[in-house]
RNA sequence: GGCCUGAUGGCGGAGUGGUGACGCAGCGGACUGCAAAUCCGUGCACCCGAGUUCGAUUCUCGGUCAGGCCUCCA
């Protein structure tokens, strides 16, 4: 089954065909590192590392080039310095690096390219002089703005009719703009921020340039696939494609393409209890590992699909633990079993290349792990092998399944567990059910539960750590 | 005001013009010394109204409700 997304500039969901099979390209826009990352955050990371991975399966590892930016010259950031009285540099930096181990956690694969807004500046300049020298922008008291009249179909992707957004603007228009909707590529800096030397006077790009100069330096334009939060659609991607579109297309071949497909995921929202920062209660992803398998947390983000909204509560989370349980617990009870190396199952792969059918994709996950534990034979190196390859391609099932119900156990407690395990296994086999189940209660306390089985026994931490 | 989504069983969440999603929770059974885990079985779910149709949760129209975006939040 050919692989389909839903694209949101044609609004319709399409079979995907790369421009070259041989080199796939993908963009997502990326963190404005100021902060840690918050699961909201995380979410298009996920979503878009699923499309990567399947991505790869279906072209190849080496045929798929990815870009994430990272926004590193932005107000946020140079409020931050200058409260620690630092260099953006050392901010940037601090938390980049804090983002990727973050992602790591929560089971992305680094992207081929991270590109960063300050090292691209070459490339952002010409970009600007190219859209300057072909009339597509102009300069006023020190900016350079983008002319959004001189784009003949500025609005076709966010479908912003132009009278509205004059109508709508909710921010008072800079006298200097030639039209309401013009935006900055280049805005002069104020004292103590940080600037750059360019042909149109010294100051700082704009946000939506940097992308759209970043797309060109790491992958040439146009690319396959755009990807970003429903948020970014107006007015950044919108500003995007206009500038790369009016860059290059235009009095030219006429090719009004700057990404063959465009993909949107869905807002994340945080239930009755309001996210704030007063309250305390901001889901960054780096206090939820504390708690929580990074794992559990990417079936979480996963169990909706990408473009529905989805509603972040603790139950979701204990939901998702649930869930891995299961299919670890499939591969725990199946230990001794060497998994045959087959494929990914079909209809799970069907599912996920149904643009991206995640909650489908993971309902066949269970229906692989019921068919391992009811296997038998020989049957079962297949099925574990099916249900692996499957979980895998998704990005899950990579750890131990024995870690997995144990994690967080030291050493120390691991053997102390043990040793009360076996010699309730001594008491079992000795009839002597009142021991047996004196020692269970011991264990019970000690967050421990143990489950019988014909081979022995097994234990689990009953609530995480 | 403009643009755009969505409304499915106790909860989460797919999908479909006529049969079963799936997971959690519940109930019954098997297995077990008892549990847990696992397996088997089970649940008269598709916002309202009209239309199309032999038949609509699924298509069309209207309504109600909820949510998002409208210049730099993924």
């Amino acid at each position: 089954m050919p692989l389909s997304l839903y694209d949101t500039l044609a609004r319709a969901k399409r079979p995907f065909v790369p421009a070259d099979p041989a080199r796939v390209t993908m963009y997502v826009c990326g963190p404005t590192v100021y902060n840690f990352a918050h699961i909201g955050n995380a979410r298009p990371v996920v979503v878009f590392d699923v499309l990567f991975r399947l991505l790869r399966q279906t072209f190849g590892e080496g045929a798929v080039l990815y870009a994430a930016n990272v926004t590193d010259v932005d107000d946020k950031i140079n409020r931050k310095a200058a409260e620690e009285g630092v260099s953006i540099d050392i901010i940037t930096d601090r938390y980049l690096a804090a983002y990727n181990a973050d992602m790591d956690e929560l089971g992305a694969l680094r992207p081929t390219f991270q590109p960063r807004a300050t090292r691209t500046m070459d490339a952002i300049i010409a970009l600007i002089g190219r859209l300057v020298d072909n009339g597509s922008a102009y300069a006023a008291e020190g900016h350079v703005l983008f002319d959004t009249q001189a784009c003949e179909d500025y609005g076709v992707l966010s479908g912003h009719p132009m009278d509205d957004m004059i109508a709508g603007a909710r921010v008072e228009v800079a006298p200097y703009k030639r039209h309401p909707a013009d935006f900055v590529l280049w805005k002069p800096s104020k004292p103590g921020e940080p600037v750059w030397g360019s042909p149109f006077g010294p100051g700082r790009p704009g946000w939506h340039i940097e992308c759209t100069a970043m797309i060109e330096q790491s992958l040439g334009l146009p690319i396959d696939i755009h990807g970003g939060g429903i948020d970014l659609l107006f007015p950044h991607h919108e500003n995007e494609r206009a500038q790369g579109v009016c860059a290059h297309g235009q009095g030219t071949d006429g090719d009004r393409t700057y990404a063959r497909y465009w993909m949107h995921n869905g807002f994340l929202n945080f239930g009755e209890e309001k996210m704030s920062k007063s309250l305390g209660n901001v889901a960054l992803v780096n206090d939820l590992v504390k708690s929580t398998p990074g794992e559990a947390l990417r079936w979480a983000l996963l169990v909706g699909h990408y473009r529905a909204p989805l509603e972040w509560t603790g139950e979701l989370i204990a939901q998702s633990v649930k869930a891995l349980d299961r299919l670890y617990g499939a591969l725990r009870r199946s230990a001794g079993v060497e998994a045959a190396d087959t494929g990914p199952d079909p209809a799970f792969l069907a599912a996920l290349e149904d643009d991206l059918n995640t909650p489908a994709a993971m309902a066949e996950l269970f229906g692989l792990a019921t068919a391992l534990e009811t296997a038998t034979g020989p049957g079962r190196r297949g099925a574990k092998g099916r249900l692996l390859a499957s979980a895998r391609l998704m990005g899950f099932l990579f750890g131990d399944p024995e870690a997995w119900f144990q994690g967080g156990a030291d050493d120390a407690f691991r053997s102390q567990i043990d040793s009360l395990v076996a010699s309730r296994a001594e008491a079992r086999a000795n009839r002597d059910w009142p021991a047996a189940d004196r020692i269970r209660d011991e264990l019970a306390i000690l967050n421990v539960e143990v489950m019988d089985n014909a081979s022995g026994a097994t234990w689990r931490l009953k609530e995480r750590t």
